[in-house]
DNA sequence: CCCGAGCAGTGACTTTAGTCGCAGCAAGGA
DNA sequence: TCCTTGCTGCGACTAAAGTCACTGCTCGGG
């Protein structure tokens, strides 16, 4: 890493942010003067839901994870934001305490602006309130997909989903099919979809069983991305009935 | 119903949405102008999730229920608006087609402003998107809530969940405990919960057997307010085994 | 090179959820 | 009054989800 002049990465930061790309290098730099660098190691927690910290968060380099916990000890992943995202936005504009934890996926820089001089800024630059409406937009409709994606479908058919989604965005065409590797352990995988590990296992066992994909490890090869896309909307059982 | 000079109407319906509480009425009038009123009937269906429309509908008089529908018929309610709430925000902010669709509980007056007048409007007042801002984020609140409870909690307990926030808010005091009318045929309240008709006929039943309410048609009584409340934070099974 | 920690893969159940089909009831219209 | 229509209450199942307890595997450090 080159060492830089601190004023200077900051306000690059900012402007790479989406939420702040159409800002002047003059209001970045003021935004900036305002702005603290973090830094969070992997798995470090930067806050968890209930308190009552105040500002906003915005992802300079590494990953963070949304997430609820439940007493049992069971996980739900909201959002995992990267470079140019933000967090805990929430408590800037209502000041109610924030509803979920967040914790660093990777080594994070995080920059952080206080929520009156936020809010001061937006008051002083309307079009970035705006802007921000869009980006917390975006994340309700993304809550809305998990809602729509708990209530009505299969932790089978969310599995599916996801391999389909992986094969379209990082698969590797191979021989036999699209090879994708598993962004992360089974547990984590299983904290996102809202279920349990063995399910994580099981279910593409049960894949495999059916022509569908092979397992090797982290490794999952896509062999009938046709029939594993058929299971996504399978209403309910036809083939279960149908098969031999 | 007392006929009214329209403009001033519109007016003070909107003073009284909270969302624009703090406007004076000069600024109401100037909003006033551009929005439209219109009406819909109970049952009545505003737009589909996925439609392409835009502006903000805000709700003079009645209730709007805000859901998403499956392919089997399933319903899942993420939120119902009464007087002063609004509607169809999102695609206002980014432009993109409407997550979830949205009906009339009951007979409702609703007044529209467009997409582009909002936005401007918006501009010229700051203070307003801050303040939208703060509408969206309770929303999202309660969907990160309707999460938890979809992903963590059982059928039961959601049901008792229901029941205890509906005895300490409208329950009348009986003499042998808490009368409380649902709010609604078990078929919506199976929606709201994200679940099926049956099973909100039958978990009341199975309730009332173990002696902590009382079912009569839409009345359920509340015998045992403490033990229904044992019911949320159960993390699992301790007094199945338990009873006898 | 061995050891321990964490992760993946089962088997055997238990518990919840959801499906199907049907019966009884209450209210309102013809 | 009779007859539809919509809502509720079951019973009997099927299918998912989740729990518990183990077995190996792999990888990295001592």
């Amino acid at each position: 890493m080159l060492p830089m002049p601190e004023q200077g990465n900051v306000v690059s930061a900012l402007g790479a942010a989406s939420l702040f790309s159409n800002l002047s290098p003059k209001e970045l730099r003021l935004l900036a003067a305002h702005a603290v660098r973090k830094h969070y190691a992997q798995g470090e927690l930067l806050f968890s839901e209930g308190d009552a910290r105040k500002g906003l968060h915005i992802i300079v380099g590494g990953k963070l994870r949304i997430f609820k916990s439940s007493a049992g000890g069971r996980e739900q992943v909201l959002a995992v934001e990267g470079p140019g995202g933000s967090v805990a936005e929430l408590p800037v504009f209502d000041g109610a305490p924030y509803p979920a934890s967040v914790s660093a996926v990777e080594d994070s820089q995080i920059l952080f602006i206080s929520r009156s001089d936020f809010r001061s800024f937006c008051l002083a630059h309307p079009e970035v309130a705006l802007k921000k409406l869009a980006v917390v937009g975006a994340r309700l409709r993304r809550l809305v997909g998990i809602i729509e994606e708990l209530s009505f479908t299969t932790v089978r058919q969310r599995l599916a989903s996801l391999l389909v989604r992986l094969a379209q965005t990082e698969g590797k065409r191979t021989g036999h099919g699209i090879e994708i590797p598993l962004p992360g352990t089974h547990q984590e995988l299983a904290h996102q979809l809202g279920t349990v590990r063995e399910l994580v296992s099981r279910n593409p066992m049960r894949l495999q069983a059916e022509g569908l994909v092979q397992v090797e490890a982290r490794n999952i090869t896509v062999l009938d991305l046709p029939g594993l896309t058929a299971i996504l909307d399978s209403s309910s059982r036809q083939f279960l009935t149908a098969r031999d």
